[in-house]
DNA sequence: CGCCAGGCCTGCACGC
DNA sequence: TGCGTGCAGGCCTGGC
């Protein structure tokens, strides 16, 4: 489930408790992930400190000295800072025991999650050499986006959630986005005006960054000992709510299925 | 008991 | 033949 803002709120969790912190051991209880963790990790990442905690889109790249760990939660994992002797439980797949003491701890019922090692660049790895620009950088622009979507028919919602397009937005967040922005999900991506492209710009720079600031203040229970993932907006404006009256205009919040995805969306407040 | 949610990679089919 | 594009499949388990 988790979006840019949990990750990025995940990220700012870990670096107090990681960086410059050595990491004493891995132990692998469950490798078993979207791709197996590789057999010499726990050799790989051993008596490394982990200098820096980034992340690019929703995918955390820890720096090792010789090499980076590259960690994506996928649909439900999530990492917990844990006291080191507690015990671990079902579907704790992995945990890096640092010489603090401290143990940080990966959880994935799903399995949709990964774990991988990268001795060289992280952003030269397969999976993030073609993804789209940081959605709050600033090369995140209008003119780029307007550019790659002029050949593309497909409807705006499912480009907003491709990572070549748009980096980090998942299927809660495309709706939310689209409704800031007045756009209709099913519109034909290459329709966009320059001008809708700047409204869609930033209603995705407001979604990600609200829901940045409202995971800060649950950051403790985020990442800490009882802590489980879940999103930091309570409420949204249309995800969830189909035949709700929309927040702005009243009408009924309208439900809708987009390449085997729901999409909600206000008939109203959103125009092709 | 069966279905569905979700991220996102992968592979297929299609048209130029 | 090759590429861009648009779909659909697959991976999983918890919750209804």
């Amino acid at each position: 489930m988790p979006e840019l803002p949990e990750v990025e709120t995940t990220r700012r969790g870990l670096v107090q408790h990681m960086q410059g912190q050595r990491i004493a051991t891995a132990i692998i209880r469950n490798g078993s992930l979207r791709w197996p963790i590789p057999r010499d990790f726990r050799r790989r990442v051993a008596g490394r400190m982990v200098r820096t905690v980034e992340r690019r889109g929703k995918y955390l790249l820890f720096d090792c000295e010789t090499g980076w760990i590259i960690l994506h939660l996928g649909m439900s994992g999530s990492l917990q800072v844990v006291p080191g002797a507690a015990t671990a439980g079902k579907h704790d797949h992995l945990d890096l025991v640092l010489d603090s003491g401290v143990v940080i701890r990966f959880n994935d019922p799903r399995r949709f999650g990964a774990v991988l090692w990268e001795p060289g660049d992280p952003l030269r790895h397969r999976l993030l050499t073609d993804l789209a620009p940081e959605p709050l950088g600033t090369d995140f622009t209008a003119a780029w986006l307007h550019k790659h979507t002029r050949t593309r028919n497909a409807a705006i919602k499912s480009l907003v959630m491709d990572s070549h397009i748009v980096v980090g937005v998942g299927n809660i967040y495309a709706s939310e986005s689209l409704f800031r922005a007045g756009i209709h999900p099913a519109m034909a991506a290459r329709r966009l005006s320059l001008l809708r492209c700047e409204k869609l710009v930033a209603a995705i720079q407001q979604t990600l960054q609200a829901a940045i600031e409202a995971g800060g203040s649950t950051l403790r229970n985020y990442v800490g000992a009882e802590g489980r993932p879940g999103y930091f907006q309570k409420s949204y404006f249309v995800y969830g709510r189909a035949g709700h009256p929309c927040q702005v205009c009243v009408t009924p919040i309208k439900a809708m299925r987009q390449g085997q995805r729901s999409t909600f969306y206000c008939p109203v407040c959103q125009r092709r």
